[in-house]
DNA sequence: TTTACAATGTAAATCGTTTTTCTTAACCCT
DNA sequence: AGGGTTAAGAAAAACGATTTACATTGTAAA
């Protein structure tokens, strides 16, 4: 075994390369890199003694170097609007956590809900070569015109059931519907639903979960729609320019929980108690919403499972699965707390 | 000028690589880096050819590689305990605006509070050769214990004032001494303090700012001290076991968000109202707090501040300041919402 | 007119890995 | 024993950019 020399000694400042670990344990690099991604054993002298050379040197691959050369890279893009809303937060690091365990990392980007930003994003992910892209699109957007630069797309949340890429979502039309009967089984003919843009796709089958539950029952129902926009301050602008005169409606149902916030701010600032002077249910649960009295019905969204479950769809498209687009459903649950109540 | 040729055609499966620009344009592969980054004017004939070039191919560069050969690469990495506490979802938000604005692109890690998963995380994000790290250390863990590692690196929130690292974060201290002389001001002589764990190091700042502003005012004021956890769950666990007779503070003052809503609910439950049956005031404030009726006195922290502040400072590190470590400490803003109100 | 200097392009080196190719050695089998 | 298969490590190519070294040109200063 000849001795090597000559090998550059990384100044302090650097961290040791493959190279210095492959001469300190007397093997090529090319031994090294099989010894530390397990396609040798290392359970026998030599793979001991590059174990021992990356012990000493406190050696770690460079990840920059390492997805360069790999054919597929375990880096991946999520693209969500943002994180300030809970539900995003916990649905990234649910993400965050799959994509440890599987050995891949991720980069974060938000799109502000704005198409062109989206966009620009999009592209920026694709420069890092990411391995797959996790997104819920914005209003408007063609996740399928993304879908053309050939990395695998999984849509989350907001999904169009027409792209071309699999979906996770929940069953948001199914959870809508079974709400909705259930007001109106209470005695609600005046039911309120507030959403934030009726173009987006999740919001858009909850509306028509409401509409066909109320279809359904063949009574006669009046329903009122408030679009609320994406923030806090536009839901409470449209609640109080709404909310001008008497309260008709005996019922509210929030499709998302910024509009619940709102609502619930609306109605209590007239001095209304919800659950005693009229029922709330929110879709989207929040933590708030069970610490109040009486608390805030809710239907609440695996956000664990729903991350699980894009993940695992996009791990399966990262590794060559090809079969046509699956659109997966998860289930929600409905809290049955003090806010749902007859009229 | 010599016809190139033999230059490689990348298969319409992966995307063209700077030296089929370099080709298509007629110059070598450096002269399209160097007017692609702007070390060379884009508005002559040459450097409209090339980016006409990059326009018909679509090309992006290859950021792994970019940042391979690059002497400091474009990457940051953050490591926060959790995206789920909208606070951190907030911050990862605003850090990601600053960093794009910067051209730089970040890696968001969690730490769970839990120092060996903070500690594998660091390494994992030093593997990545980033540029800088962000981090909101937990408990018990010394951030100086990384700065060895040689990356520039920035203490958010949770500073321990004495590491050798910059820190930013809001006047902790002040702030709750500001509060509680406002409590003690009203006529309360019976506080209770809630906060998740009193060995984080903004949580004990707030403490003291609590503990000096009763000595300071040399009055006999009772002081109650909760022990809340990280989860709601915990926080609330822990009032319900605290509140089991009588409530005999006057005014409750909790030190972050999630202790606010544990507290809130406990008082709720026993049909009582903040603001009316007792004061409350929360170190934290979050979007549900303004919707109450009334609606819960809260100090803010600028979370955008705080973000462009570390970003700042982290940037300057990595632009090669060495001068010592700065402390920076942005000042709160006090909402005197309904529930700050006299015994 | 000469010298110095800045600007700019090419060619080649380089970043630190993974992967492919090649060589050698060990093992198994009738 | 001999041919054929494995196994495994060394050597070198490759990934796709940036950067360095060097040659060339044009321009300003002396």
């Amino acid at each position: 075994m000849a001795i090597r020399d000559s090998v550059k000694i990384g100044s302090e400042k650097s961290r040791p390369s493959i190279r210095e670990v492959a001469a300190r344990a007397g093997v090529s690099p090319g031994c090294v890199s099989n010894v530390l991604n397990l396609r040798r054993r290392q359970d026998d002298p030599i793979g001991r003694a590059v174990l021992a050379a990356v012990a000493d040197l406190g050696y770690r691959a460079n990840s920059m170097a390492a997805n360069l050369r790999r054919v597929n890279s375990r880096f991946v893009g999520v693209v969500l609007p943002d994180f300030e809303n809970p539900f995003f937060g916990a649905m990234l690091s649910a993400l965050e956590r799959c994509a440890e365990a599987s050995g891949y990392r991720l980069t974060a980007a938000t799109s502000r809900d704005d198409p062109a930003i989206e966009a620009r994003e999009v592209e920026e992910l694709l420069g890092w070569r990411v391995a797959g892209l996790l997104i819920a699109p914005t209003v408007g957007s063609l996740p399928d015109a993304f879908a053309s630069a050939g990395v695998p797309m999984v849509v989350v949340d907001r999904v169009a059931g027409s792209s071309g890429a699999d979906e996770v979502s929940v069953n948001n039309e199914a959870a809508a519907f079974e709400v909705t009967s259930r007001l109106i089984g209470l005695g609600h003919r005046h039911i309120l639903i507030a959403f934030s843009d009726p173009l987006v796709l999740n919001m858009s089958e909850r509306i028509k979960g409401v509409e066909k539950a109320i279809a359904a029952s063949g009574l006669p129902v009046t329903l009122e729609r408030l679009h609320c926009g994406w923030t806090v301050e536009s839901a409470d602008l449209a609640f109080a320019a709404h909310l001008t005169g008497k309260i008709t409606a005996t019922a509210m149902f929030t499709l998302h929980n910024l509009a619940t916030l709102a609502a619930f701010g609306a109605v209590v600032r007239r001095g209304l108690v919800p659950g005693r002077d009229l029922a709330l249910v929110s879709f989207d649960d929040s933590a708030w919403m069970a610490h109040m009295h009486p608390a805030v019905a809710a239907v609440a969204q695996p956000i664990e499972q729903i991350a699980k479950a894009a993940w695992d769809r996009l791990l399966a498209r990262i590794e060559g699965d090809d079969g046509p687009p699956e659109v997966l459903r998860i289930p929600c649950q409905l809290h049955e707390r003090g806010t749902l109540t007859p009229p």
